[in-house]
RNA sequence: GCGCCCAUCGUCUAGUGGUCUAGGACGCCGCCCUUUCACGGCGGAAACACGGGUUCGAGUCCCGUUGGGCGUGCCA
């Protein structure tokens, strides 16, 4: 893809919280936006309210977009660092006459807004300073405010929502520099997505009302607006707000959970966006569908079961290396040991009899007890029912039959299944506990694909364990 | 209150005036496959919020109603 003017985005998240789920969707529409079109994604932290940044939430964030594997262009910017440049931006209006200073009090503000909404009426205020050139005696403390134009109306252009307009008598004239001599976020926005050379702004729609006070400070600071994108915001599962309650987690509850990295993305950009009917499909696929009209317009609600649905499809479609490499990096993230080389090498041996049951790493690795346990195995309630009554005597007779022969999966198959026949059993009564003395699990991979996994030596020694040794009969 | 946005199966969505007796996916139900668990196969129930227009014709365009969301800070 190539364009006249090359594709910025950027992702803007304030550093008060770990990157919830909304903001992850967020930041990988940016992301795929960019990608498709060869240009840059940027990443600013909007930190300028000191009480609530933290820099554990910055590294939270940043984790948490590495994980989902949103690589950013360039070093992440503080936003609280370019504060002069905010204050600069600020002066230069004052001089061009679109803002200026105003030395209302917060007592008279609030009691202006209150007696407007007392009135029925939108709680603007309007400044008398707006048109006064005198100023109070001794340096009062006061704000810069936006002269913003109080007839005719504001347009936005959204890539998504279409033509919006707002008249301008139903917006007031907000503050750019507060008595402190710090940016508010709308300045510092305007600023640093011009500074920054952003030309599409895409972020969930809650911003909606921010773009016409936006547009109208870039108007004022004479520059031109950059192309909106709101997107819709993402609900929960009842349809109200996300909330902690309704499972917007920060990312990492999701990596917590075992879902791979690209079943998160998957789903993410699935959710507001389409490309016909596809539901599975892999990052380089998105990359390459991704357009703005493919966005919707209404919220959509956040569903696990679906993203493990999709999660156990990314699942399946893993080849042997990477499915080692996301089970490790998982089992890292947990803090659990990593996987000793003989667990690896079964567990890889065992790759794909494995990742067709399993939609999440935990549920690889449950499916995996087999392969990473020692004997003596533990076994659950159903394993240890399963080797009462006859089982140890069956598994004893069985014992001889596979103390030589071909130890290959279908073979062994084959001699099980006779096996069965010899004893007037279908099959599934010796496979019962067979399965029992193997992996000490009611569910498993079938007791073939064990068998050959753990080898003779291995397999002999847990039946053995399970049933007592071998006796001589036939 | 005021402003703005949204509205197709329970959920995610396809659908851009006629090919829609509305398609796909998840979930759900039934059957099949089957050594467990999964996977897979087949079948089923399930939606255009409501009311007016416009048009030969509306899920698709317009208006209203209802419902939901967002905003309305010297927070971001």
């Amino acid at each position: 893809m190539t364009d006249a003017v090359p594709v910025v985005t950027r992702f803007a998240p304030s550093p008060t919280g770990f990157l919830h789920i909304g903001g992850a969707r967020t930041a990988l529409f940016n992301w795929l936006f960019a990608r498709h079109h060869g240009g840059q994604f940027l990443l600013r932290i909007e930190d300028t309210d000191r009480a609530r940044s933290t820099q554990a939430a910055t590294d939270a964030i940043l984790d948490g977009l590495t994980w989902l594997g949103l690589d950013w262009d360039g070093e992440a910017i503080s936003q609280f660092a370019r504060v002069d440049r905010h204050r600069a931006v600020a002066e230069e209006m004052l001089e061009r006459g679109t803002a200026y200073r105003c030395y209302a009090t917060r007592e008279q503000i609030d009691a202006a807004r209150e007696t407007e909404r007392a009135a029925g009426r939108p709680p603007l205020f309007r400044s008398p300073w707006r048109d006064r050139n005198d100023q109070p005696a001794g340096g009062a403390p006061h704000v810069i405010r936006l002269k913003a134009p109080q007839t005719g109306e504001t347009v936005v252009e959204d890539a998504v929502q279409g033509r919006v307009t707002w008249a301008n008598d139903s917006l007031d004239d907000l503050i750019l520099l507060r008595s402190d001599g710090t940016p508010t976020y709308m300045l510092a926005v305007v600023v640093d997505d011009h500074d920054m050379s952003v030309t599409h702004v895409i972020r969930g729609d809650d911003h909606l009302t921010n773009a016409a006070r936006q547009s109208l400070i870039y108007t004022a600071a004479g520059w031109t607006p950059p192309v909106f994108v709101h997107i819709p915001l993402i609900h929960g599962a009842d349809g109200a707000k996300l909330s902690k309650r309704h499972g917007s987690l920060g990312v990492e509850a999701y990596r917590d959970m075992g879902f791979p990295p690209a079943a998160v993305r998957n789903y993410l950009a699935r959710l507001g966006w389409s490309h016909g009917d596809d539901e599975f499909f892999i990052t380089a696929q998105a990359v390459a569908w991704f357009t703005l009209d493919g966005i919707g317009k209404s919220p959509a609600r956040f569903d696990l079961k679906k993203l493990e649905n999709l999660s156990g499809q990314h699942m399946r479609a893993m080849d042997d290396d990477a499915m080692m490499a996301g089970l490790q990096a998982f089992v890292a993230s947990q803090n659990m040991p990593a996987l000793t080389a003989p667990q690896a090498a079964r567990v890889r041996a065992s790759g794909a009899a494995l990742r067709e049951r399993a939609k999440t790493y935990p549920q690889l690795l449950e499916m995996a007890h087999f392969a990473l346990t020692e004997r003596p195995i533990d076994r659950d309630e159903k394993s240890a029912n399963a080797l009462s009554g006859a089982a140890p005597e069956l598994l004893r007779k069985l014992t001889s039959r596979l103390q030589n022969g071909s130890w290959s999966h279908d073979d062994l198959s084959t001699a099980v299944s006779e096996f069965a026949d010899s004893e007037n059993l279908k099959l599934g009564k010796v496979a019962q506990p067979l399965r029992a003395a193997l992996a000490g699990r009611a569910a498993s991979p079938s007791v073939f694909e064990m068998m050959a996994v753990l080898g003779r030596e291995e397999t002999l020694a847990r039946i053995a364990d399970a049933a007592g040794p071998a006796t001589d009969e036939t």
